[in-house]
DNA sequence: ATTAAAATGTGATAAATATCACACAGATTT
DNA sequence: AAATCTGTGTGATATTTATCACATTTTAAT
């Protein structure tokens, strides 16, 4: 069986990666849906989709990890969010001006549908607890990235590092152990630092037991002090 | 005439400070929203909304500015945003988890409408029209605040001044003179500095002759050099 | 008008962290 | 194997800005 034949013969109906408000959606809705959307496969650390143009298709990724950023004026990356499985990119931007105003790119492989925004934007005209979903959905993410914010500006490095370890620890691959996707510069664009006093931090943690550290592997040995050093700032 | 005959006689059809979203709505879906909320007149420096309580009404701003804000384990306030007329407040907290995430508070007298959150949320499910304009604005709220963090996070505290006595200028009172309706301490919880350091900067740009300073009352004398110092940082 | 309370201004000092310049390691290409 | 590129570690220095302690002004209360 190629590859091809598989893709055609899959259907919105049966997907095992819906969202939560394309669950409310009707058979007869779902026909829709899956005649107007494609699949792709997405090679790590390929651009998905750059800030400025106009949305054509919104994006949903059914898995891997993908980042959002902007690109200040003097070109310094600034990484807003990463984005897990299961989640629309940039809701926001086609609800608010329908143009894209944060760049993504895959931090691993990836499986993404796009799907046409007119038929997105009418499901949500047409059906109220799809309109209720998305809803819901675009207010937690606004509400989640305002509590970030929050959070960051009232800490300094450290805690905004341990922070940033137990995100992924957490909420990315609840374990103690993982690889981080991104380079010290990335984390530093992460949680706005230099590229040097992110070293300098990750070495200290290391040296004091806190964590075990080699290249992008990264054990975390001491949850409560990590914790703690978030609380503290 | 009483001021109580006054109100019972105000129905929602004929507000002048009707919503977008509302504009959508038909003479019966009026009737709804008319019998299900109450108007209120609100003194400046009024608490409104705390955070951390379920969300009962939705309150809507008619005239008047607001602070959003939360404060921190330590005590200290944070101001997010000024909530400006024909606002909805807390919109993101409603369709996130029903609590409120953040405090509001009456910079100034104001006009409010409480609408039931149940009236409210039915009309979201029944009328997609209504549900797009709201998923706009919490779409469009969110982008705004996303960009006005990326630029403080990216500016220091020069650059941040700028742009807030910009913005004061600008969206909330469309001159080149106005009396900010924040105290030296609000403004740098505002900016996100020290209460001095507020105090340094706008003398420093009164020195300047940028503005001139009395007190409270400000007066814009050169906003390209404004901008400039907005611009880098 | 007098007193109390809140808001604001000022100078000195300390803390955090960016920046620079450079060394070095590990991949990848030639 | 040599050369190149990207990512990373390190020490010294400079900058920014918070913090403290106190003076002064403004506003509100009696």
């Amino acid at each position: 069986m190629t590859r091809e034949a598989d893709l055609s013969k899959y259907k919105c109906h049966t997907c095992r990666d819906k969202s939560c408000a394309t669950e409310k959606l009707g058979t007869e809705e779902l026909d829709l849906i899956n005649d107007h959307r494609y699949i792709r496969d997405i090679n790590k650390h390929t651009n998905i989709l750059n800030s400025g143009y106009p949305i054509s298709h919104i994006i949903y990724l059914r898995s891997g990890l993908v980042k959002e950023f902007v690109i200040s004026k003097e070109g310094k990356e600034q990484i807003l969010q990463i984005i897990l499985p299961h989640t629309y990119l940039g809701l926001a931007s086609l609800f608010g001006d329908k143009i894209n105003h944060f760049s993504y790119s895959a931090l691993t492989d990836l499986k993404v549908c796009y799907i046409e925004t007119d038929v997105f934007t009418n499901m949500i005209k047409s059906n109220g607890n799809f309109a209720f979903e998305i809803l819901s959905s675009v207010s937690r993410e606004s509400l989640y990235n305002f509590h970030r914010f929050i959070n960051q500006s009232n800490k300094k490095t450290y805690g905004r590092m341990a922070d940033m370890l137990l995100y992924f620890s957490r909420v990315v691959y609840s374990s103690h152990k993982f690889q981080i996707p991104l380079t010290r510069q990335e984390i530093a664009e992460m949680i706005g630092t230099s590229r040097e006093s992110t070293g300098r931090v990750l070495s200290k943690f290391n040296d004091e037991g806190l964590i075990s550290l080699s290249g992008k592997k990264i054990k975390i040995n001491d949850i409560r002090k990590l914790e703690r050093i978030s609380r503290l700032g």
